[in-house]
DNA sequence: TATTAGCAATAACATCGTTATATAAAAACC
DNA sequence: GGTTTTTATATAACGATGTTATTGCTAATA
């Protein structure tokens, strides 16, 4: 092993790997959305990239690599989704607002999701700390949460407990509906809207107790 | 093709095939529940039964086939397990101990879980059939719903909604714990049981508006 | 008894993730 | 500038996967 210099080549070069890596995930990306996880083998990647398999492995080690970029893009997307909700009007709208955009994405990225909170890959579950990156766009739920009550403020951590109900529900109903477990389409979205309202009624409403 | 009578033979050797079935299918759940889903393979199966792979092939037509009987036995165990709460004591305590069932299954049998809700072997997506099978054991819960609201009665279609909304929830807490996103294995007890009661306290109480 | 139908074991094919080998290219050094 | 060393990529191979074609054997039927 040699010490490796941090020359200017050097620095490029690794910016033109990243830069390969970017090219890499975008197809494969598209590979994702148009034909599922399961067509997501290295060799499908390599040919659409137009490269070879060794390729892969030096840029991302192994598949677990690739699907792990994955793994945190689709939480990347999620996040900016929920980023991109505008917190107008009520508090509590706004929570809406970020459930329904939560679902939205749910059913725009199915694959993503599924990559996100099923195991459609076998080679790959997510590490500790790609679980860890990803669950850091929940802390826009969790804000949003303690903003509603102001007159009863809530604890950060009952903020976050009351934030992964919701997420719990959501998930629950698109998990279920992705899996075709609830008959029509638009059914699942009542539901969704009624369990939502059980839990915010009951939780997310200011001056209950206190006034 | 011949006509094929049913001699007694015949009739015998579909018997035997039905056996030998269900000896198959005893092994590749013991490899199920040992290994995971991921070591569900069609030469895995047969070695651990001490047969050929064709065999399986004449048995259950192809991997689909076999994991189809193992996701509908997943959901039969579900059955008997919700099937095995004795409902004495009062309704609603009959629906929480139904739920608390749903969850040990869940927890006590993650690789069937995962069979019957996530898609672990790429292979095998659940036919419309058998996920209408499936979903026959919660008529328990609904039947369970029902009996909730004895002086304000619920239509046969607003409990079928609301054992929905419940299983929903059931899945969503279950499936985030089992995905490990919640970091505690006490933790999503609590919160699965604050999100139920937040369910039930507002649409299983009876007499609510109804006197 | 002779024939025929069906089942099962073996081997093969295509694909998968991964790795060893070899070749080309570029950086490092003198 | 020439030489050496390191790096990167392509090719091919290995083991394992689901599936199928081929072959041989067993047993019911005529």
């Amino acid at each position: 092993m040699k010490a490796e210099r941090q020359t200017t080549y050097r620095i490029a070069q690794k910016q033109h790997q990243q830069a390969l890596r970017q090219g890499v995930l975008d197809d494969a990306s598209n590979l994702l959305m148009k034909e599922g996880p399961a067509a997501l083998s290295m060799r499908r990647i390599a040919k659409l990239v137009g490269c070879s398999t060794m390729t892969l492995y030096t840029l991302f080690g192994n598949k677990q690599g690739v699907v792990d970029q994955l793994y945190l893009r689709g939480f990347e997307l999620l996040r900016q989704a929920l980023e991109s909700v505008p917190h107008t009007g009520a508090p509590l709208d706004y929570v809406w607002a970020l459930c329904y955009a939560y679902r939205q994405f749910a059913m725009d990225n199915s694959s993503y999701y599924a990559i996100m909170f099923a195991n459609p890959v076998p080679e790959y579950t997510p590490p500790e700390a790609s679980r860890q990156t990803g669950e850091k766009g929940f802390i826009l739920l969790v804000q949003a949460v303690q903003g509603c009550r102001v007159v009863s403020p809530i604890t950060q951590a009952e903020s976050w407990d009351i934030a992964r109900m919701i997420w719990a529900t959501l998930h629950g109903h698109v998990s279920l509906a992705l899996a075709k477990h609830f008959d029509e389409v638009t059914l699942p979205a009542s539901l969704l809207e009624r369990s939502l309202k059980t839990i915010f009624d009951t939780l997310l409403v200011d001056e209950e107790s206190a006034v």
